[in-house]
DNA sequence: TTGTGTGAATCCCTTCACAGCG
DNA sequence: CGCTGTGAAGGGATTCACACAA
């Protein structure tokens, strides 16, 4: 719909979205913004004001339908579809994706799964088996892959993704420490575990320094 | 120092403490806000104003000491000492954090790796043993644990993270897809990797509706 | 001259407050 | 009435621009 949508609004609507899953598990029929944000942490302003960027969803004095909500949330997080994904890295990383159990639920499907290592390439993973580097661009042109998880070591991060962007992959899942060079429509999302844990003791630190 | 410091501070923190230790590596002596800058996705003037909340780290003119603007926002980030973590979930996101190489080198050391599931307690993790969550609070108690991973079902975790908590553990780095509800001054940072999945696909689908 | 440190200006996100629809 | 949708106000973070120290 409308340009420039804050990064917060996004990560909101995300949650949105698992509480509307929730309360329609529990059979809710309407939800109110105040109801939203209680479990969302923050407040009915943001949540009519987030909504408010993609249209006008609710019913005045009435609140939002529950159903047709999630549905717009999923379309617009365009979880809408199936999002085929290639893991590359067979590594515990990759691994634990695999572990949570919204991951499939919300239309990833790993379709590829990739690796350097020769002690791994040919063994199963569920389904489906390790491939080399070689395959990688032929894999993701034939299987449709738009999106994909890099979750090798830092040295190999870049090159591996810029033939992944040459195949005409859209989106990375990085794991690599490092800041991918990438063309700009091509959408990177940094995921750093110790830059997490580095906030976490800042705060404790701080904290015990502080007042 | 002083009071209320953005996250987004504390993010850019953590990248320059890293292009430091390449630039240290590289036997870069100074640097300049600038190169900092570069390194790290900003602006000259963001690097000065972030490093402007803790303190004035470099010399007019020349720029700032590799070594020792290294060692001030390692001080600010709290990675100056060693911090005792505890596994709580001995799952393959937990294994996932041992791949990490930055883990360890940044001072978080695991002393206790925790699971409920009776397969699992008892055997190796490397020189650690797991343990039931029985031993929960004598072990964050006697090992001095302030900083926990929780890694466990979403069920689950609300729980565990109440029994730490009351041990003394002071953060939590979270996997589990639920908000959870602690006292004030202890610090949750969660990862939450299908919301970031989400935030792909919502940028590709918006990218290719749009303009 | 160079490049930091910092008030002032700007920009963007959040919050307020209320008009208006059901 | 109740609750959404939204301009306007407010606040916090980023950017600007320049004084000043090396």
């Amino acid at each position: 719909m409308t340009r420039r949508i804050p990064a917060s609004t996004i990560r909101r609507l995300s949650h949105y979205l698992r509480s509307l899953e929730d309360l329609e598990r529990d059979g809710g029929e309407t939800v109110s913004s105040e109801e939203l944000a209680e479990r969302g942490q923050t407040t009915a302003a943001q949540v009519r004001k987030d909504l408010s960027h993609f249209g006008s969803f609710g019913k005045r004095g009435l609140g939002y339908k529950v159903e047709v909500l999630r549905d717009y949330i999923r379309e617009i997080l365009g979880v809408d579809r199936i999002w085929n994904v290639a893991l590359i890295g067979a590594g515990r990383i990759g691994a634990a994706l695999f572990e949570y159990p919204d991951f499939g639920s919300r239309g990833y499907k790993c379709v590829a799964i990739i690796d350097s290592d020769q002690a791994k390439i040919g063994t199963r993973w569920g389904d489906l088996q390790v491939r080399s580097p070689d395959d990688l661009q032929s894999l993701i042109t034939d299987l449709g892959v738009e999106l994909i998880v890099l979750a090798v070591p830092a040295q190999a991060a870049q090159e591996v993704a810029e033939r992944a962007v040459k195949a005409g992959v859209k989106g990375i899942l990085n794991f690599a420490p490092i800041r991918l060079k990438v063309p700009s429509e091509v959408h990177v999302e940094d995921v750093n575990l110790v830059m997490q844990l580095e906030a976490v003791s800042f705060a404790i630190t701080q904290r015990t320094v502080g007042a």
